[in-house]
DNA sequence: CCCGGTATTGTTAGCGCTCACAATCTTGGG
DNA sequence: CCCAAGATTGTGAGCGCTAACAATACCGGG
């Protein structure tokens, strides 16, 4: 900088006013300031720049299971948000999400002194976790749903069962079976509730609901057990007409269980799933799903936590985005 | 730090070499500076320590095509083996791999001041740029190919093609259709190539390979185009036996196609795909595919990396990870 | 032509740490 | 008991920038 200064012949004071926008700058300074900086090749530094400012425009991104659709998308979409707003973004990847991992992620991230972090807790253990915990910086969750004190951004869970679950009983079905998503997850909790509620106020039976683990494996196990419950014979209502899968790779098991059984969808049983993963289009047969929007999850996120951070307003403490209903041909037999 | 210091009644500089590790410090002064440390809730300060070492200790990383298995996958195999080497790496996510998209995310990197940068560089074009280009720190590509100046770490996809394609023949086929890749991603261009060189190794002829884009559509149109060269008339040779499909999202398009024709995995013809995502396995039917160890892969660029940034040693240029071969029912049937 | 006020520029301290070097304390052998 | 060598600690400068204040330049009205 001192560089940029001599060359021009003005203080490194100016040059550093012209390269934080200052207004006082006379328009020819600021021009042969800009062009000796181009001529040098100059590029200042963050580092002696986040120290005298005390602000390191770093955040940080806390996150499990990043391999999957879901957590990466929201991943892309926050770097995207932060990106566009001036900051730089650091992701953990964890294993799991237990509380010493995730002491350890904000740890790693604190001493790196980000502003302020992201932390996708779709598991309830997490949420309470931090909850309860010593919070070196500002923080936001994602999927950690809205009962706790911590601000966060959620997907209406509730609403996407209902959706799906109403799409079904509106397509004549009796009832509507359920392959569920491990419990201590929010999201599989909220989804096994919006289902439930769906069917009681039709005034339908909720049928005991399956456990899974989100894996295709353990869809498919839920599927060879539903598959019992099929009784096709003909002239007999069949007891099992309709599954609402938490999630689509699960749904991909029971299809697969399903075919192996003989049981046919949609003509036998419909089946919808949740996610609408881009492999969803072309299960077999092409899944009815719901869909979640991660990039205005990841937009949402990050305005959460730079409201905090820069404290200006209070803001909202808790963003909810609806996802909505994809239609396809795994329930599209209609029934009387 | 002073703080610290003080507390113990010793200089900041020998809390700095406490936490520095310098051996120089009698234990009991450590110890009670360690505690110090603890009683205070000291933390040092990134950016002034960056500031003073001019060393910031950060990493990036730049991809495209995030929420897909392979990179999410590479990704953060990438950002552990940051982590555990006591870096923090920065993931930048380009919606394309343009010459002028990877300049800006350099210099969005570089404005930070890390160190190096790992580039997830698919598409041959993206190195070609990338070895043009002004590079304002060490750069490591990843599935960037080999035979460019420009060190990096990529998996054996030839070897993977030839696993496939030999395993087709060994099964009884007569030659191997593909489904490839577009050709200007590196990783397609080199599976095709490994299935071409496979089958002259065989004497057997080649078919013309289908054109697709990785999506499960362009798989079924593909799917579709095969599924009028089986002729499966008894008595007589069917045309097409086996496919090998170039990456298991298309694969998954074609068992979709085949299925709609009425050609029947394996009994008709047998297919196998690449990548071994998740879901491959509860396709219908389970697929035969080729995994690719993408934890290692991150290791081994963070590795190229902190050679170059540390240069130390010169060290490899290039690494090749082999991939190996998964046999599921896709490819089930042999034949005489 | 002088003056206060505003626009523009320069000066001086740090921000919190590490490095090089100087100072002090130990230690063990003679 | 003395001394040199090594271990341990302290001192001062400076990394490259920004913030606060001081200094100077410029403007138009009286």
């Amino acid at each position: 900088m001192e560089d940029v200064a001599r060359a021009v012949g003005v203080s490194h004071q100016t040059v550093s006013r012209v390269l934080r926008g200052h207004p006082n700058v006379r328009d020819s300074t600021r021009a042969e300031v800009l062009q000796a900086i181009k001529d040098l090749g100059y590029r200042r530094n963050s580092s002696a720049r986040a120290l005298a400012t005390s602000r390191t425009h770093t955040l940080g991104v806390v996150a499990v299971n990043t391999a999957l659709f879901g957590p990466a998308s929201t991943l892309a979409g926050i770097e995207e948000a932060a990106r566009t707003e001036g900051f730089l973004t650091s992701t953990v990847n964890l294993r799991r999400l237990s509380r010493e991992s995730l002491t350890q992620a904000l740890e790693h991230l604190g001493e790196w002194g980000v502003e302020g972090a992201v932390v996708i807790t779709p598991q309830r253990q997490a949420v309470v976790a931090l909850s309860t915990m010593q919070r070196p910086f500002p923080i936001v969750t994602v999927e950690g749903g809205h009962d706790l004190d911590i601000p966060g951004v959620s997907v209406n869970q509730h609403l996407g069962a209902r959706l799906i679950t109403e799409h079904l009983l509106a397509a004549g079905h009796r009832t509507v079976w359920h392959v569920a998503g491990p419990q201590d997850w929010i999201e599989a909790e909220s989804r096994t509730a919006g289902w439930r509620a769906a069917l009681e106020d039709a005034g339908a039976e909720p049928p005991p609901p399956l456990l899974g683990d989100w894996s295709p494996l353990s869809g498919y196990r839920a599927g060879q057990q539903l598959a019992g419950e099929v009784v096709g014979a003909a002239g007999r209502a069949a007891a099992l007409t309709a599954v609402f899968v938490a999630n689509d790779q699960m749904a991909l098991g029971v299809l697969r269980a399903f075919r192996e059984a003989g049981v046919r969808v949609p003509d036998d049983v419909a089946v919808a799933g949740f996610d609408d993963i881009p492999e969803a289009e072309y299960f077999a047969p092409p899944l009815t799903t719901v869909r979640q929007d991660f990039e205005t999850v990841g937009k949402a996120s990050i305005r959460l936590l730079l409201d905090r951070i820069e404290g200006n307003s209070p803001g909202e403490r808790h963003l909810v985005i609806d996802p909505h209903l994809i239609v396809r041909s795994s329930t599209a037999t209609p029934r009387s």
